[in-house]
DNA sequence: CTGAAAGCGCTAACAG
DNA sequence: CTGTTAGCGCTTTCAG
C-alpha cells in the first residue's frame, strides 16, 4: 500500500490539514511543524495522490492532444513545444492518435470527457458537426490545431495554425522576387481547408498581385504525401510545353516527391527548377536542403489560445503561429 | 456542475450502486432497471468521473512515456504504435519530453508517481543509478525504451529495443553479400550503449566473420545527427587513401549526413559508394531512398513487456522488436 | 437482483 | 497557526 497523507500526519505528529498545507504551500505553517512534516515526507517519499486531489480541486493538470496521425512530421515539432510549455505550467500532455478515424476520435473524446482534462487540443484536418457537437460537451477550453473552419461554417473554438494563406503568398512573393515568373503549385487536398485550400489561394493571389499568369495545368492538388507530390509534378511535367522555373508545394513531404520526380526526368534542383517546401520538418536534412516555411512558438500559441482570458466572445477565431521563410538551397535566384 | 452518478440514480429512480453496475457491466441488473439507467445516462450524456473511479479501483488507464526528445524520428513511429495498442486496451498515453535533462526526467517521474499510472516507458539513452533509484519507486511496471543496461550494470527493468548488435551485423552481412569488402562505419556516441556501442560491435563482428579488415580510420563515432554524419564521413574521406565502397551508419539521420558529405565530394550514392541507414524513419522519402533497418510491432512489444506476466524474476532482460533489412536504392551490388 | 453505507486520499471551510 | 470534519464521485462489501 502506498503511503498517504495520514501516515505523514501520524509520523510528524500533526493533523492531515497541516500536511496538506505544507504540501500545497497554501497557508503559512510554523517553521517547526513544517520542518517535521517535510522530514516525514522525505522519509517516506510521500507523493500526494493526484486522483484524490483532483477529485476535490477539479483540475487534473492534464492537457489532451488528439492527433490525426502522430507520424506527421510537423506533429513532432508541435508536441515538443506543447510538452515544454505544459511542463512550465506543471501540466502534462496526453497524446492520442485517432488515425484519421472519426469514430476513434469520438471514443477518445469520451475518454477525455471522463478524465476532466484541463484543456483539449484537437488536431485534425476536417471539421464536421458531429465532431463539433462532441467538442461542445467539454467544460474545459478546447482549441483546434492544424485546421480551422471554412467561411461557411460557424465554430466557437479558436483555430491554432500557421496562416496558410499568408505564408503561401509570402513564399510565392519570395520566389517572384528571386526572378521567377512561371511558377507551379503542388499542394494537398482541397478538402483540407486550412492546409489545402488556403495555401493554394495564397499562391494564386501572390501570382495575381504580380500580374503573373497561372495555367490550370500548373496546379495540382493531391495529398500530403511524397507519392502525391511525385505524381503531381509528373502531371505538370507531362502537360506543360514549357516547364515552370519554380514550384510552390504544400509541405516538405510533398516537395520531396516533387524533387524525386524532377530527378527522374534528369532535372536538377535548383539549377533547372526551384522547389519550395512548407513546414520545415525535414527541410534541413533533406538533399538539397529545402527553402521552406518555418513556424515559431507553436507551444506558446497553443497554450495561450487554451488558457489565456479572451476578451470578446469569439466565433471563427484564428490564432496564428509566427512564421518565417527560410531560404536554403532548393531554390535559386534566376535572371533573364 | 457536471452530472454525477447520483443524478442518474435519481433520474432513473434507482440506487447509485445499480447505476455503477450498469456502467461497469459488473453484475447482472434486471433488463428493466438497466434500460431506465441507460436512458438517463444517454439523456444527460453522463460520463463517470475517472478520478473518483481510480481513487477506489487504483488504476488509471494511463501509460506514461518519457522521451528524451520527441523530435527523434523514431519516436513518432513508437508513439503511433504505443498509442494504438493502448487504445486497444482502453488506456491512453501520457507523453513527456525531458529534453535529455536528467533533472527534468526526475521531476516528471515524480509527477507520474503521483498520478498512479498503470505503466511507465522510460525512453532514454543513458542509464544511471539516480534514474534507476527513482524508477524503483514505481508500483507499476516500468520498462526502458531505446536503451538498455550495459553488461557491467544490474537492472531489473526490461529493456525494449531493436537488437542493435544483430541488426548492425545483419546489415553488414547484407552489404558483404552484395560484394562489398571495404566498409566504413559512421555511428552515434559510444556513450549510448544500445545504439552506439552495440551497433559498432555488430558491424565489427560482421566484418570479422567474413575475414574483412577494418581500419580504425574507417570508424567514426559521433552523435545521432546529420551534422555528425557529415563530419564523420568527411573525416573518413580525408584519412583514407582508398575510399570504402559502402558505409554502415547508426541511423537514417546520420546516413543523410554521410550522403551530404559524399555529394559535396562529387561522389554518387550508390554508384560510387553505398550507404545504409538504420531505423527506417526518413528512408522512404529521402533521395535516394535508403536501404535501412526497419523495426516491427513496436507497440506490441512494449505492451507485452509492460503488462504480460513474466515467469522468472528477470535481471538485465531484453525484449527485442522484430526487424528486417529493407533494401532500397542507397546501396548497390558490386562486382570486381 | 437491489440498496445502504463505508470508504478511496485529499482539500477546504470552519472553529478554536 | 492548527485540528476537526464534511464531502469530491465512485466502487464495493454486506444485508436484504
Amino acid at each position: 500500500m502506498d503511503v498517504t497523507i495520514k501516515d505523514i500526519a501520524a509520523d510528524a505528529g500533526v493533523s492531515v490539514s497541516t500536511v496538506s498545507r505544507v504540501v500545497n504551500g497554501s497557508k503559512s505553517v510554523s517553521p517547526e511543524l513544517k520542518g517535521r512534516v517535510m522530514a516525514s515526507i522525505e522519509k517516506f517519499h510521500f507523493r500526494p495522490n493526484a486522483a484524490a486531489r483532483s477529485l476535490v480541486t477539479r483540475n487534473t493538470g492534464l492537457v489532451a492532444v488528439l492527433e490525426a496521425d502522430v507520424r506527421n512530421p510537423i506533429t513532432a515539432l508541435h508536441l515538443k513545444q506543447i510538452s515544454d510549455v505544459c511542463m512550465k505550467h506543471d501540466k502534462v500532455m496526453i497524446v492520442c492518435d485517432y488515425d484519421f478515424d472519426q469514430d476513434k476520435a469520438l471514443l477518445l473524446m469520451d475518454n477525455m470527457l471522463e478524465r476532466n482534462i484541463d484543456g483539449l487540443i484537437f488536431q485534425g484536418v476536417h471539421l464536421n458537426e458531429k465532431i463539433l457537437e462532441r467538442l461542445r460537451r467539454f467544460q474545459c477550453p478546447v482549441v483546434l490545431g492544424n485546421q480551422g473552419p471554412s467561411e461557411d461554417m460557424r465554430c466557437e473554438f479558436p483555430a491554432v495554425t500557421v496562416n496558410s494563406y499568408h505564408a503561401a503568398k509570402d513564399m510565392t512573393r519570395f520566389l517572384i522576387s528571386e526572378g521567377h515568373k512561371h511558377i507551379a503549385y503542388v499542394g494537398g487536398s482541397s478538402e483540407d481547408y486550412t492546409n489545402g485550400t488556403l495555401r493554394l489561394r495564397g499562391f494564386l493571389d501572390g501570382m495575381r498581385e504580380a500580374d503573373l499568369q497561372v495555367q490550370d495545368s500548373d496546379i495540382y492538388q493531391g495529398e500530403f504525401s511524397t507519392e502525391s507530390g511525385e505524381k503531381g509534378m509528373n502531371q505538370i511535367y507531362e502537360n506543360s510545353l514549357e516547364l515552370p522555373t519554380a514550384v510552390v508545394t504544400g509541405s516538405d513531404i510533398i516537395a520531396a516527391g516533387v524533387i524525386r520526380c524532377l530527378k527522374a526526368h534528369k532535372l536538377k534542383v535548383p539549377d533547372d527548377i526551384s522547389v519550395a517546401g512548407f513546414d520545415d520538418s525535414i527541410s534541413d536534412i533533406y538533399d538539397p536542403p529545402l527553402t521552406t516555411v518555418r513556424m515559431l512558438d507553436q507551444g506558446e500559441v497553443f497554450y495561450k489560445a487554451l488558457f489565456e482570458e479572451k476578451g470578446e466572445a469569439c466565433v471563427n477565431e484564428w490564432c496564428y503561429f509566427p512564421y518565417q521563410i527560410v531560404r536554403r538551397s532548393s531554390t535559386r535566384r534566376i535572371t533573364n
